[in-house]
DNA sequence: ATGAAAGCGCTAACAA
DNA sequence: TTGTTAGCGCTTTCAT
């Protein structure tokens, strides 16, 4: 159990220090000596006690993922857990997670969090990833972060993808089957989402040449009860849409739910596509048309630029990573049954 | 930033030590001076250095959650994540998470895990929860752990809940519905569900007199394409059963688009109910009846125990927490329409 | 019931 | 490029 960095030292008959430098990437180490210092380290089963290690050091190794509601979106944090813990995997860092709702004393609250843990990174996710008083205040505490899917541009390091041009191709789908009146259950207002999940709609109508008509456009907070909500309005009117782009997957269910209830069949008489491709898009019958959003992918590259930040504060990262669009069988031709 | 111990121990005029004994809820300190300390610490804003408790007190603050599959049972990890923080929330305790899949080196891979990260506790759910060697193991390390659901009477610590009276509870709400013929697709075997769901299954048979029909039971392991397969066996025979009771809410919704393909009405022509209530049963249309499985309240009690039992090893705690069968539209008298 | 001194295992300055 | 010497901030003996 107790094999400390000095075994090691003396087994490879150098310094502690020498060892430390083979364990932290220190350049100025030579191949040779290294190479040995790692047999060593391999030969004694050794690892380095993070405890002490972030005495010494001043860090924790730890990676906090900051996030809001659990509940509503959890797949969606799910996969980001997995892909944050792939990246820390082979690294020091562990991740912790931490939930914390939005609220006016969110800044204080973090600063309680980062005073008590120390993580030395921070992922942040919407609607944090754009609350820039939040942002402000990790800079002043000199803490490195990195966001996904933020609209703000004050944030060095985020990684997105581009949920405008996904939401186009979803609803140029529905237009290529023949749709010409399609209705959106729009995002939550805040997130970066609601802009461009709209834009993306009206971009692939104008393209079609199909004109904007702002009444098919309904509110909704990514809620299932915001779909089934925004399902009536829609089907309530006297020419109703014969599709619906929901803003997310939840939503999309609680569309379908209407036009359940209503005895419509979808895709027959309504298709509807939802966005995310979480597991219930699978799980739902028929299977929902959806744009796969990369969570993993996302987590995992915001944790790897960031933990690359640690070692060069002034890095600056903005990528869009690739998503899908995923056609399953809850859209079709208008009035196919 | 660098408030220490001793500018706590010197505010409150007295030792280090005796600041330290009340950080750690040591009983030899008079009501009078820890209170006083106790001021100190609030009008200095004191929060100790993980770091250095950790070296000096040869703990890591981290308790581990080790499962297996992140993909199959997302809502079911993120249910016990929620848990599992929640208890960790107001103590100096982090959470991490281990996914580890089952492998015969696992035990070796544990050892990797426990020497790189020195948890001070784990959590095990199934099927790890299970595995004796792997428990065993745990025991040798003399590291503190906790299952949940485990079928082993080995694990000085488990927290479950009656899963056999709970399928009884809902195979009877379907008995009382009028269903006489009910098939069941069956648990992953290995895990205690299997035996569990299917003996209260037979339990709720036998109490209303219904011969138990080994034939009705389909083999399943939790996935959609499990309670696909299932319900296309139970559908093809001669004399199909009018109800399905799925191991999980997963198999549940395969079970539920076998329906949808074969144009049955659920739950006119079948109903179908599943097991956990993960978050696809409020989503689906028809909404599933299912058993609400107390995932967060295991993973709670799970970390609390085990968290006491670093303090008192000798601790034991089986502890069954309350279920809640969950009534919905999925469920309804045969040949209703 | 409280205090003094000695580390826990590592890394950061500084030296060589 | 490598080694030496001090700590990092806390808890633990062992006193008292």
């Amino acid at each position: 159990m107790p094999v400390r960095i000095e075994d090691v030292a003396a087994h490879a008959g150098v310094s502690t220090k020498t060892v430390s430098r083979v364990l932290n990437g220190h350049p100025s180490v030579r191949a040779k000596l290294r190479t040995r210092i790692e047999a060593s380290i391999r030969a004694l089963n050794y690892v380095p006690n993070p405890s002490a290690r972030g005495l010494a050091g001043n860090r924790s190794y730890l990676v906090a993922l900051l996030y809001d509601n659990p509940m509503s979106s959890s797949s969606y944090i799910m996969e980001l857990i997995v892909g944050v813990l792939q990246a820390c995997k082979e690294t020091p860092y562990n991740a912790v997670l931490h939930p914390f709702e939005a609220s006016d004393d969110l800044v204080s609250r973090i600063d309680g969090f980062v005073a008590q843990h120390r993580p030395d990174a921070l992922v942040l996710v919407p609607p944090h990833a754009n609350n820039t008083r939040l942002l402000q205040r990790l800079e002043e505490l000199d803490l490195r972060y990195a966001t996904i899917s933020s609209k703000s541009r004050q944030s060095r390091i985020d990684i997105g993808f581009d949920e405008r041009r996904a939401a186009a191709d979803i609803v140029e789908h529905l237009i290529s089957l023949g749709h010409r009146r399609i209705g959106h259950v729009a995002s939550l207002k805040g997130h970066g989402a609601h802009a461009w999940r709209l834009n993306g709609y009206r971009d692939a109508l104008r393209r079609a040449g199909i004109a904007y008509d702002e009444s098919l456009v309904v509110p909704g907070d990514f809620t299932f009860a915001s779909g089934v909500a925004g399902a009536k309005a829609l089907l309530d009117r006297r020419d109703p849409p014969t599709a619906i782009f929901a803003a997310n997957d939840d939503t999309a269910c609680g569309v379908m739910r209407e036009a359940y209830e209503r005895g419509l069949a979808v895709p027959g008489d309504l298709s509807v596509c939802g966005f995310d491709d979480t597991p219930v898009s699978l799980q739902i019958s028929p299977g929902l048309t959806t744009v796969h959003q990369p969570c993993r992918e996302m987590a995992r590259l915001a944790v790897e630029c960031v933990l690359r930040s640690i070692r060069d504060p002034a890095m600056r990262q903005h990528t869009h990573v690739p998503y899908q669009v995923r056609l399953r069988a809850s859209t079709a031709a208008p009035g196919k049954r």
